[in-house]
Order: C-alpha cells, then sequence, then structure tokens
DNA sequence: CGCGCGATTGAAACAACTCAACTAGAGTGG
DNA sequence: CCACTCTAGTTGAGTTGTTTCAATCGCGCG
C-alpha cells in the first residue's frame, strides 16, 4: 500500500491484479509522470499521424475509430476507461490507423515508447504485466466479436452494457449497478454494429423487459442474471494467472 | 541466417519481422523443442480445462471457436496457421475457455509457460517480439470485427480471404495467388457471423463477379484490387517498428 | 454400391436498415 | 426570460439482406 493510491489508477489497476510492492508502485508513479487533460469530444489522433506512444487513461472516457472504406461510416473499436493503457495493439506501427476521441473530459499520462523498452529491459515483472493487460484487451476483442458475430441486437446491447460495467468495476470497485454512459446512441451503434436508429428501439425493448432502466445520463442494470442469460456474458477480466510471470524479488 | 532455417517455423515468422543472430536462433530453436503431430478434424483443448500452454504451429491450420451460449452455435474466433502462437490471448486465464480444432493434419511445439517467464527474465528482445505478435493478434482481431460489424456478406467474405492470404505468406512468401482452404463453409460463416447457406450464396458471388476461383479444394484470388475496394481490407502485418523494442547485444 | 458429409439451391420469414419526420433538452444570445 | 439553434433521441413505414428450413446434388470412402 502507499499513500498514494488515490493519485495513481495505473496503480489502482495493477494493484488490482498482482501484488505490487513500494519498489513497483516508485516505477509506476514514473510511468505516469507527464499529465495532461483534454475536453470532451475532442479528437486526440488522426490515421496517419505519427502519434504513437502509451497513454494510460486517469479519467474519463475516450473511444477509437477505424474508418470503413468500401461502406457507409465507420467502427469504433474500442472503450477506454480509468486505468486503461491506448496503444498497446498499435505498438507494432509506424504511423497509428485509428482516430482517438474523447467521450468526455479527460486526463491522460503520455508513456513514450522508450520507457516500454525499459521496462522490458529492467522491469520483466511489470513488463509481463503489460503483456498481461495486452492479453485482456485480447480477450475483450474476442468477446464482442462473437458477439456482434452471433448476437441478435437485444443480446448484443445487453453484452455490451455488461462488458463496460464489467471493466468499470475494475478502477471503481464496489460501486453500484448504475454508471454513466457518455457515448450516444450512434456511437453505441458503431460499436456493436447497428444502426442510431436500431440502438434506440433496443434500448426500449430492454426497458420494457425490465431488464435496464435509463436515467441520469446513465445506464442502471436492473436485472443482470437476466441480461447475462440473454447475452451469455461472463466476466473473465477480474482474475489474472500469474504463474507464468516473473516472480517479485526476493529480499 | 542458420543452416536449420527450414525446420523451425517460428524462425521463418521471427526472422520475418526482426534480425535474428546466432544466439536468437539457438534459443528459439530450445522454445519449438517438444513437437507432436495430430490428425485433422480433432478437438485438442475444450472449454474449462487447464491446458495453457502455449502451442507454436510447425505445420497445418488450426481453428479456435467459442460457444455462443444464449443463442445457437459457437463462434470460430481465431484461425491459427504455421508460425502463429496459440494462447497468447487466453495466457492471464486459469483455465482456458475456447476449444481448439485441427482442420488439416498438424504438427505442434508444446511451450510451457514457464519458458515464457524465462524469455521475459533473460531474453527482453525475443520476449517484446512476442508482446508485439501478441499485438499484432489484436490488429488482426480488431480489423475482423470491423469487417463483421460493418461490411456485408460479400465484404465480410472478400475480407477474410484477403487476410487469410496476407498472413500465409508471412511464412510461406513468393507464393501465388491460390491457396488451400481446408475450412468448410459452416466454419468460415461461424468466423465471419453468415450461416452456411449464404457463405455459399456469396461464394458464389463472388465468382460469378470474377474476383475469384474455386478450385483445387482452395481458392484462387483473381482480381486483388477489386476484393480489396470491396472490403476495404489494406495489409498491415508485413512490416513492425522496432524502434521500442530492446536493442540487440553489441558484441 | 450405398453411406455420409459438405455444397448447392429455392421459397418463405424476419431482423435490421433506410429514410424521414418529429420531439426533447441543453446551450446561447438577445 | 424567451426565442433560437443544435444535437441527440424517438418513432413510423417501407425495404432489403440474411436467415431458416428443406430438398437435392456431388463426391470421397468403406
Amino acid at each position: 500500500m502507499s499513500q498514494n493510491e488515490e493519485q495513481s489508477c495505473l496503480y489502482r489497476k495493477v494493484s488490482y491484479y498482482i501484488d505490487v510492492d513500494d519498489e513497483d508502485v516508485h516505477h509506476l508513479e514514473k510511468l505516469e509522470a507527464d499529465r495532461a487533460t483534454y475536453p470532451a469530444r475532442r479528437r486526440l489522433r488522426r490515421p496517419g499521424e505519427n502519434e504513437t506512444d502509451l497513454l494510460i487513461v486517469r479519467r474519463g472516457w475516450l473511444y477509437s475509430t477505424l474508418e470503413v472504406e468500401g461502406s457507409k461510416g465507420r467502427h469504433v473499436q474500442g472503450l477506454h476507461f480509468s486505468g486503461d493503457i491506448i496503444g498497446l495493439a498499435e505498438i507494432t506501427l509506424l504511423n497509428n490507423h485509428s482516430s482517438l476521441i474523447t467521450a468526455t473530459d479527460v486526463e491522460l499520462c503520455r508513456l513514450p515508447r522508450e520507457s516500454l523498452c525499459e521496462l522490458f529491459e529492467t522491469m520483466p515483472r511489470l513488463a509481463a504485466l503489460f503483456f498481461a493487460f495486452g492479453a485482456i484487451e485480447n480477450m475483450i476483442l474476442t468477446e464482442r466479436l462473437a458477439a456482434v458475430a452471433r448476437l441478435e441486437a437485444d443480446a448484443r446491447l445487453a453484452h455490451l452494457l455488461l462488458q463496460i460495467h464489467s471493466r468499470l468495476r475494475i478502477t471503481a470497485p464496489g460501486g453500484g449497478m448504475w454508471f454513466r454512459m457518455p457515448l450516444s446512441q450512434e456511437v453505441i451503434g458503431d460499436a456493436i454494429g447497428l444502426t442510431q436508429a436500431y440502438v434506440n428501439r433496443t434500448f426500449k425493448a430492454l426497458e420494457d423487459r425490465e431488464l435496464i432502466r435509463r436515467h441520469d445520463n446513465g445506464i442502471e442494470l436492473i436485472d443482470v442474471p437476466g441480461l447475462q442469460d440473454l447475452s451469455g456474458f461472463s466476466d473473465r477480466y477480474h482474475e489474472i494467472d500469474q504463474s507464468w510471470m516473473p516472480a517479485k524479488k526476493v529480499l
């Protein structure tokens, strides 16, 4: 534990998963040194830019989009909350190919690529954890892909809501069944492959069935078992196997 | 270079991306030590099992599936070819939750989790490369998600075919426009979110438009620009940025 | 030869889309 | 404090892409 607990959301996330000692805490704080805030509804990155440093979300929501040529519109490929690391998937690219957009006011920490190099060379345990974060992102994508490919609209939306709720609880544990939802129906549709109009109808259908309720710019999950039953969602981000990770240094 | 080049497909893949020296080659060969072959159409892993070691594909095709509850059927979440590393995404799980099925006869190398630990502790450069492989897998998923969420059947299928062709060329460079396709239409449908019957119609439609041709149990890409135009696919797996990776040791 | 699996094709049903009009609410300026 | 604007959400009617279900075909294999 450290008195800086509430200052570092990466710490909150890391400590959610593994035991951290004071030395780790020290490293984590260094990684979150370069901070900045941005207002809502700003495009922070565009395709083709050379901005490929990692970003750690301290506060707020962002989403990244991919323009889909050969058809109308775009696709929302990822949602990013407090504690998330943005850019792991694009680390192999010279230029990023997606856009990054703030949904709310956000606070971000820039993590230069060189820091990642340092991580691998001198902190294998934390490097392995970053590797694990990449793997978790992968699982999230895999689940969304299965949901979009195989579920109907109501189940897809239910899946998304459960996934968001589950992910939010990692850095804000103990919260209730309500969460703020700063994404427009259009953005939600772009994330799960529906049109805005149909997202609306589907929200209404879930409300009519008393599975969720919408109020105060957010979503309240009323019947979680019902939503799970509908969507087949089960929570897999809440525990990770550390057996393969380099051990903590023995004193 | 090494005289073992043709013996190690992980080497082929790694050397496709980064410069490897003799020491690296030595390590890679050790990783591929534990080999085994399996016949086609075998389920090698099931959900809930404790088989979570990494597998490196030396030869053949496999695919992994996720049972989608709350609805009919399953989803094919990934295709695995020669040179691929299976299991990176599930490294954080105590039990795997997907099935792994051979599409053809395959030859695999088992890579125990402990080796991964060793990789992080003593070979940061290779560890970073494994990290990069995870990131590439992530990009592949992201693209498939965008395709499934936003494209129509013909474009989705075109996207899948281009993606497969592009990935196959990494370990089998210089090949032509034809490749063997050992997946049934049902499996293809499960991968891109279509029914078997509609996959068939869509294949026919692509053939009628002279974009592809089907023969000899495989696919020939006739009009690649046309397919790219239709699907918006562009190849992003063929170059990786190494600037953030630990440097080779200086002699 | 006959079995069985996968591919092909047809017809009817339906989920989701398109397009368009309308409403609600939040913010702005006079 | 009201009128104006703008964005996001709501709703309806008609259309279409995809599914469903079923029947048929083709082919490799025992």
